[in-house]
DNA sequence: GATTATTGTCGAAACGTTTCGACACTGAAA
DNA sequence: TTTCAGTGTCGAAACGTTTCGACAATAATC
């Protein structure tokens, strides 16, 4: 029924090892009895079996891919382009891809299961994750790559986006506009991302000899969808901060922010331009729509696994950091 | 270093094969020597490795998932939400996910990996598929749930759309607004879904005492993405066929539908009305927005995961079909 | 008290690979 | 001729589990 290594060798009429030989392409083996054995699998349709093969070899032949909970059932599919993109990648690199989502508040108990059953050969780890997990890893002595996230400590490879620059670029299209009075709705300021989005801002501005007050910034919530978004404005335009444009740090928010300009009556982008930032479903589907910032979610999955697989195959260091470049979308907003 | 079962045994006083026995629960032990096992596992922080027990018991634990390359590659992301909803449905399921895919025209060197490599319990099949993967995968003894597609013999598992109320839906809805003069745009024929929608288009009118006529309905392209439905919606056009609303097998022939109606200056809803099928980003995103009929695409990967354990747990028979319902959504186009 | 079930435990054999050291050749160097 | 390096092949051990039959020890039945 199920065809072993060892028929093969008995077809081929040689030893079991001699069909690993030439299997794995290791050692040397004779012109002759290589034609012999490959004979031998051709006939039989023999393949080696992963489980068999993984148990000696220690190596499983997949990645994992680790997400917090909350990311991944977010309506947003921010995060779940990226795995598509390693999926995608994967393929051609010959690994499957494990994907499973932890609890943000981490424990012993909730270890990933493909981590305890030693069914990864590296992790992928993308968004804001308890430095806990991170350690875990390390113990296994598994490599990693982070994806749009860098805990505060610690030497990790990374796949990061260019925060500043398009900050950089939004500030830019928003005074050649015209616009002089800007203020800035950041998110969720425990993610290096976010509060790198705030600093570019505050920097940028200065370079640009703008108004970059504290009170132009509103950077302190907790979550950054788009209810963070509606209060912030709201609390702008009530305050009457003197503003003609506003800088989202994400599109969630900048949508929030759309509605409360509508709210206020305010038309977009004649009275108001707004920008977002990540470019995800959200932005086209606002009325209207949202000028931001393009990410390249499935790129950087794709670029996450290829580092990966490098690091596993000790061709790459582990610290390597990538920054993708981002890529400023006017639309209606602004 | 690698803390193994036998360790475990040791630690416990008892025999290796009595640690595998509390593990998973067979056979009888007593209370005391439960305990003393278990208090081992936790000191040791022992966890069975998956290929090691794999290699015995002959399951890996995970489902494998194929896809046509050009379903994937595709931009309008239905199967990768169906593909999503698997992944979500699997976790629960402590199963993971293994995506492949395959090309059309399929040839015994193309088999997926994880096929030959003995790497799934189970399969799931979007879309269409070629009849040979079908054969491979049941010479193999393993069990398979297909969506969104059910080949023209055999008895197999399946999630599928209820096409046929979809349509019955979209006519009902144009009639009660006051349309009389309908028009079909199917797709690619070879798919029995999209035969469905033709057929049913045919009926429903027929059932209104609506003009059925041959005439009136456009399905013999092989593709079903914009294009097609541009030309077809100008066939109609230039042909002076009577009419005041399309209705689309797809969200992506309805948008093409959209972009000939501008061209010809028609105003929409006004003078034609336009009905789209799946609920895919193409609906929300076009201008006007499509009223279609919203298709739950993670929910058939969860009910096909479901589905797939059961299968694999014996505890449901070969041949189950389930049947998901859908929902018009109004929007702008009609 | 002898027989038979029942219960709990164990040792050993499998599962299908890879890898390592041994070994017999061959031909070249001493 | 003896020694040595290199080549090709092999047998056996290992990887970490599960499972099966054997076997005491205990309990139930006659």
């Amino acid at each position: 029924m199920n065809v072993t290594i060892r028929e093969v060798a008995r077809t081929a009429g040689v030893a079991v090892s001699t069909v690993s030989l030439v299997l794995n392409r290791k050692g040397r083996v004779s012109r002759e009895t290589e034609r012999k054995v490959l004979d031998a699998i051709e006939k039989l349709h023999y393949h080696p079996q992963r489980s068999a093969r993984g148990l000696v070899t220690r190596h499983s032949g997949n990645l994992g891919f680790i997400l917090s909970t909350d990311h991944f059932s977010n309506a947003e599919p921010f995060y779940t382009k990226i795995f598509l993109g390693t999926e995608f990648e994967a393929r051609s690199h010959d690994y499957y891809v494990l994907l499973t989502t932890i609890e943000q508040q981490f424990s012993e108990k909730s270890i990933p299961r493909f981590l305890l059953e030693k069914n990864v050969d590296g992790v992928i780890l993308a968004g804001t994750v308890p430095p806990k997990i991170l350690e875990c890893i390390k113990e296994r002595g598994l490599p990693c790559v982070l994806i749009d996230y860098f805990p505060p400590a610690g030497n990790y490879s990374a796949i990061l986006i260019d925060n500043a620059d398009g900050i950089r670029q939004a500030v830019t299209h928003l005074i050649e506009k015209g616009h002089r009075d800007l203020v800035f709705v950041g998110g969720d300021s425990q993610h290096p991302g976010m509060r790198e989005r705030r600093d570019a801002f505050r920097r940028i501005l200065a370079e640009h000899d703008l108004d970059a007050d504290e009170r132009r910034i509103c950077a302190d919530s907790l979550a950054s969808g788009a209810q963070e978004g509606y209060e912030a404005a709201l609390h702008f335009l009530n305050n009457g901060v003197k503003l003609t444009a506003f800088v989202a740090a994400n599109d969630a928010i900048a949508s929030g922010i759309l509605r409360a300009c509508r709210d206020r009556k305010l038309r977009i982008p004649e009275d108001v331009a707004i920008t977002g930032f990540d470019d995800v479903e959200t932005a086209i589907t606002a009325r209207p729509t949202l000028t931001t910032l393009h990410v390249p979610k499935e790129e950087m999955g794709a670029l996450a696994v290829r580092l990966l697989a490098q690091l596993i195959a000790g061709s790459a260091s582990a610290g390597t950091k990538i920054v993708v470049p981002v890529q400023l979308v006017p639309r209606e907003s602004t």
